[in-house]
RNA sequence: GCCCCCGUAGCUCAGUGGAUAGAGCAAUGGCCUCCGGAGCCAUGUGCGCAGGUUCGAUUCCUGCCGGGGGUACCA
């Protein structure tokens, strides 16, 4: 509605300057932050001013006059300020705007602007060697938030977790299981200080030594090792995965492009293009032609390729499966071997455009005031499932999300722990929980919504602001699907609750004005449905009761 | 050394090229005849420092300071 309202104001608005014969400038619609500012300001005769040569204040005069706004749509537009045209909304466009959410429903918010595009988002990709971190926590709900944001303007997303189940990391991890596993049938062993000291390791063992008792005493092949520790690890990190509500799509790992040829493929075709050379007995990548400040080794000089080699390969697959959009979700550490990897794509001739890379910053556990070091290999780490277990699924999504990924993100789990019961979301889920308490009281008094033409009766101030918190809900969507931003979808539903236990306090619902009951049962309505489809983004619950 | 991110209230964090910079937690005082008090209302302190661009900078640019991360023929 609030982008219905900003075309219509915008085509106005153009006309007004071509009649003017003043040049077309990029303006802006903004909310502005005070409520004697107006419901829509514009800082277009700002803009302007150098082009025309007048004052700010004299341009809005001239624009504003010209104007001819619909008067069920705009109540009243002001000049303010340096030169702001501020525009009033209609109380009978917001109570229109209340019908508008309750035929939308569960629609309400989604987009078709990207229908019949495929996306895919690639994110967690945590090497199976051990539990989810609260790190991985952080990108696991970012990356399925996002995928979230992508549905809900029109693209068809699939989530997918990469794995490197190729590399030295997954040889000691099975080489740790071996060991664990002789220990447990009573050899003595040496652990070495670098091997996986977790406990899960040896509950991997367990299961060995159950499973084929000592027959794999001599074994000298790892592979069986790995295996089980890759199946038994996965299975636990889906677990975990699943407690947040997140579910891959698919699941691709570094040993098929081995196996399939890819990686090699990518090489000869990068020497075809000229884009590698032979230095020092291994290949290099001409990564200099594409902005890198460096040319780096693909293939070292004991003929094994480095770690980019797949990366890029991986990439290829990518576009070879037709996705229109690519994001990428990685951790800071990972900020620096990225643009080799679009370069080698730019190199084989793609275009990397498509490709959205997200750079989160870590999450840094304090306990108190103490900093918690984490590791995987030591097992010092707090998992991701003790974090699921103190707090709930919903905090924990919550609370990831309110941070934008840019920023550290300091966690202190004792605060975590004490304050799980004065918690943000919760303030947020209870305007849900009361709203459907008051339906239920409603439907026991025998009382239901069907009348839509009450709705002119909303008119408190605190009914229209709680309706024009709801017509932002669209337009915020759409900006944080573009932006790649799901932190601003916690804001904004803590604001619509801000505004509904407003709403609440001045105004009583169910009263004995029967045609006010019915236009404020849907008010509770709408906003029902404004909270609960961005809860279903977010991934919380949407709880009647709590 | 070089590259990336961050520096906003006591704490954890939002936000914006513009008109009076916000939330949660923590603190203090109010609000229950009646739909859920996990609520509402009221009270305080802040854009790291210095330049520059701009009609206007907390926001953009440069330098500095502080914190985090990277910088391998490891992944």
């Amino acid at each position: 509605m609030l982008l219905q309202i900003e075309s219509y104001l915008k085509s106005q608005l153009d006309a007004v300057l071509a009649d003017l014969n003043w040049p077309a400038v990029a303006y802006q619609f903004e909310r502005p932050k005070v409520e004697a500012h107006g419901d829509i300001s514009v800082n277009l005769a700002m803009l302007l001013a150098r082009e025309v040569k007048q004052h700010p204040r004299q341009i809005a005069r001239t624009i504003v006059d010209r104007l001819r706004l619909d008067s069920r749509k705009i109540a009243r537009t002001e000049i303010a300020g340096p030169g702001f045209v501020n525009f009033f909304l209609a109380p009978e466009f917001l109570q229109q705007g209340v019908r508008h959410i309750l035929e939308q429903g569960e629609h309400y918010g989604r987009f078709r602007d990207h229908a019949g595009q495929k996306a895919q988002v690639e994110f967690v990709s945590a090497n199976p060697t051990g539990p989810l971190t609260v790190g991985h926590g952080r990108q696991a709900v970012l990356g399925d938030t996002i995928a979230h944001l992508l549905e809900w303007v029109g693209y068809q997303v699939q989530r997918e977790y990469y794995f490197n189940n190729a590399g030295r990391q997954m040889r000691i991890l099975a080489d740790s299981v071996r060991l664990r596993y002789l220990e447990l049938l009573g050899e003595s062993i040496e652990f070495p200080q670098d091997y996986y000291q977790g406990e899960y390791i040896r509950d991997i063992a367990r299961h060995l030594v159950e499973e084929y008792g000592d027959a794999l005493k001599a074994e000298k092949d790892l592979e069986i090792f790995k295996t089980s520790a890759e199946q038994r690890i996965f299975a636990d990190i889906k677990k975990t995965l699943a407690r947040l509500g997140i579910v891959f799509d698919s699941f691709y790992n570094e040993l098929d492009l081995y196996a399939n040829g890819a990686v090699d493929a990518v090489v000869q075709s990068l020497k075809k293009k000229g884009w590698a050379y032979q230095k020092d007995g291994a290949l290099w990548f001409k990564a200099t032609a594409f902005g890198r400040d460096q040319d780096r080794v693909i293939i070292k000089s004991s003929g094994e390729p480095t770690y980019r080699m797949p990366d890029i390969a991986y990439h290829k697959t990518k576009f070879d499966r037709g996705f229109d959009l690519i994001v990428d979700l990685f951790g800071a550490d990972h900020i620096d071997t990225y643009p080799d990897v679009l370069a080698g794509l730019q190199a084989l001739g793609y275009d990397i455009g498509r490709v959205k890379v997200l750079i989160h910053q870590f999450v840094t556990l304090y306990e108190g005031k103490e900093k918690v070091k984490m590791s995987t290999r030591k097992a010092n780490f707090i998992t991701l499932d003790e974090l699921i277990d103190e707090v709930g699924a919903d905090v924990t999504r919550w609370f990831f999300l309110m941070r934008s990924m840019q920023s550290h993100l300091n966690f202190d789990l004792s605060l975590a722990k004490t304050q799980s019961e004065e918690n943000p979301v919760y303030y947020t889920q209870y305007a849900h929980a009361r709203i459907c308490s008051i339906l239920r009281n409603a439907e026991e008094k025998g009382i239901r919504f069907r009348r839509m033409e009450a709705l002119h009766r909303l008119v408190e101030k605190s009914e229209l602001e709680l309706i024009k918190k709801l017509m932002e809900f669209p337009k915020l969507v759409r900006n944080c699907a573009r932006d790649f931003e799901p932190h601003l979808l916690t804001q904004y539903l803590s604001g619509v609750s801000t505004a509904f236990h407003k709403f609440y306090t001045d105004c009583w619902v169910i009263g004995d004005d029967a045609e006010l009951t019915q236009a404020r049962l849907a008010l509770c309505l709408a906003t029902r449905i404004v909270l609960a489809n961005g809860f279903r983004i977010v991934g919380v619950s949407a709880p009647e009761r709590m």
